[in-house]
DNA sequence: ATATTTTGTTCGACTGTCGAAATAAATGGC
DNA sequence: GCCATTTATTTCGACAGTCGAACAAAATAT
């Protein structure tokens, strides 16, 4: 059911976005980039102005003509609050429409759901009221597990042994803001597209590499949640028949075999076989978390270098089964074992190429982790309601 | 960029898919299930009407008040060519709108694809001329291998051996219709959510196991076609890294565990182990063909039956990838190997239950092959273009 | 000063939907 | 047969939105 309401909707949106992606910038130059008249343009500019969405600026220079008028995002018009639950610490922003946090902080994140909703909605609301210079529009929430396919519930989170847990509501109740959930995966590829060297692709992958892994899937622009909102759990795939068990029941799943805690077991297995290993210095180390095979690995451990190696193969295994399936434009890689890109990159891309049929030329891209990926998504799934609403299916 | 227009189009392939799908319909039940105005569903039907796409007929009946007058698709307005490329044999059909057969021809695929494009143009050319009562709409092409994104020309056909082959230009040239090709997984895909059961599905797919394994994936209502065109080979997927050898280069493919073409190998190479079989009646039999490996199962060849429960584990291994990482509401197993689903259903089920979380409760569903959906889903192609154009994406 | 160029606005034409009222057609009770 | 009731369809004026041409504004070059 559409109507000329409909038209100005997509056109609002249109409009409002490419000021987001293009700012500054001035009504004619809209005008050339969507398409829409002149006339239009500026009857929707003057109602984005009056919501206060965006600013007129200076003006800007042109060798002959008339100056135009750049317009802008208004970026105290509204702010976000993005929230990303990880199974040991949970990071709280607030962040501004160009997705720029201007705060940030971090809190336990506590076994019991019901305690640690408590005292996150405290965090909240504090965080709220230190800065009530600004109105805020929303809340995202990014978590380890799946989330209903409307954003609803958390389903289920086996990292954090959490099941059916409402989320959404007492965050509401506690704010009065629209709280939208999202798995973290599916965040870091909203993320991705929303903005940065990616943006506006139509088919990204993002693969979260951390005590399991998660894949989070746009095509055609949209993100894939399936029946359910089920789908992005390449990472239970079994790529081993009789390889190790995992908690899901099944085993040999990707991220038995590739994740960050598939390295550490791997690892301190290798350790008590060879009963164990010096590194250069002569002292003996024991891995005891991903972070350190990774610093041992830099410092030399043979060990080490071997378990990252084992490991960039199963990524590889595993990235080629994307590759084949789904044919993105780009694979993002994130977490930690992006550090090591330089020694595990060229182990992917080799299991890759002797997998998979590359023709369309999937990238493959490691990502900066100080980008806070998760943290960012969060964002852009609030963002996406105002600056890209799903009008029709 | 949107208008007024856009708005007509948008609300005009609404109720004319409407009618598609509901016929016969009253205005007044389309005002209800649309949403529109009475007065506005009027307007549009005039100009369908007026187009030829809808007719009236008969009134119905209701207990009170004045009856309605019910509108159908007319089916004198268009017919669609529908051309399905299989690696030995060619089907060519003649359809009407709402996707039933009025001819069917079959020709044989030759392997010299200038060759083979001459013979099929003139075939076409025959067809169409001995067929003049009716105008047809457009020409849909399905095959066996990867077409570009637009559906301009096919990239790669392994099975058939073809590479860059210019399949629309021809075909347009000798019949002025505009011609669409599709992979013949992703047709059957477009089939199944078009008309039947799976009719409006929005995540839907449709796996082809013949010689190779092929699927096609509907994500969000869409067709997923991945950068390029390059998605839908999950058969190339490694499931086995010291598997048998492929085609493609790698090895352990799930096709090359559960095609047809598997099941053939490893019969035959079962039989060399053990010197030959002997079916109930004594008399020793060699498979050459998939389907004599049906027939046998289903006489009680024991090798026959272990080839068939073998190919059925890996089946369900390969659909158990797909149900966690893409959680469709239904995927679809077309292919002779349906003919003895009461043999591998629950196998694969089986498999799928171990290895895949089916919270979303997927269904697994054996197609009827002799509805033939490579060959409806080319149908269903051109007719996508007039009944649910992508007017944004 | 004046012509040129480019930006931004104004206004009437056009397209399309909405919603109320009018018209059409059928049933059932009197 | 006549009238109230019910449901379907059409008619028509109001409203929203874009288009496109004309106009006004602002800056530069001559």
């Amino acid at each position: 059911m559409a109507s000329s309401e409909t038209a100005r909707l997509i056109n609002r949106s249109v409009v409002l976005d490419a000021i987001r992606t293009n700012q500054p910038i001035s009504r004619a130059d809209l005008a050339r980039q969507t398409g829409l008249q002149r006339s239009t343009i500026s009857l929707i500019v003057d109602q984005l102005i009056e919501e206060r969405w965006v600013a007129e600026g200076d003006v800007g220079q042109l060798p002959r003509g008339r100056k135009p008028r750049l317009l802008y995002l208004n970026m105290d018009r509204a702010g976000i609050v993005g929230i990303n639950i990880m199974p040991h610490v949970t990071k709280l922003a607030l962040a501004d429409l160009s997705v720029r946090f201007t705060t940030q902080e971090s809190m336990p994140t506590l076994p019991n759901p019901k305690v640690f909703l408590e005292a996150l909605c405290a965090r909240v609301q504090n965080l709220l009221s230190a800065h009530r210079e600004i109105t805020y529009e929303g809340i995202g929430v990014s978590l380890p597990g799946r989330v209903d396919y409307l954003g609803q519930r958390l389903v289920f989170a086996a990292n954090l042994g959490w099941r059916q847990i409402d989320i959404k509501g007492p965050l509401e109740r506690a704010t009065g803001l629209p709280v939208q959930l999202e798995n973290a995966a599916n965040a870091c590829a909203l993320s991705e597209v929303w903005s940065g060297p990616h943006e506006g692709l139509r088919d990204l992958i993002a693969v979260t590499v951390s005590e399991g892994i998660g894949t989070g899937i746009i095509a055609n622009g949209q993100l894939v949640r399936g029946a359910n909102g089920a789908a992005g759990e390449f990472g239970h795939v079994c790529l081993d028949e009789q390889g190790p068990p995992c908690n899901c029941g099944s085993r040999g799943c990707w991220e038995v075999l590739a994740s960050n805690a598939a390295a550490v077991r791997n690892y301190t297995c290798g350790i008590s076989e060879n009963s164990g290993k010096r590194n250069a210095s002569g002292r003996r180390e024991l891995a005891t978390s991903f972070a350190d095979i990774l610093s041992l690995a830099d410092r030399g451990d043979l060990k080490a270098q071997e378990t990252l190696d084992a490991m960039a193969h199963y990524l590889g295994l595993g990235i080629a089964m994307l590759v084949n399936g789904l044919s993105p434009s780009v694979i993002v890689i994130i977490g930690e074992v992006t550090r090591a890109w330089k020694r595990v990159g060229p182990i992917v891309e080799q299991v890759v190429k002797e997998r998979a049929r590359m023709d369309a030329g999937t990238r493959i891209v490691p990502t900066d982790d100080t980008m806070q990926p998760r943290l960012r998504g969060t964002i852009a799934l609030v963002l996406q309601k105002h600056f890209r609403p799903r009008l029709f299916a």
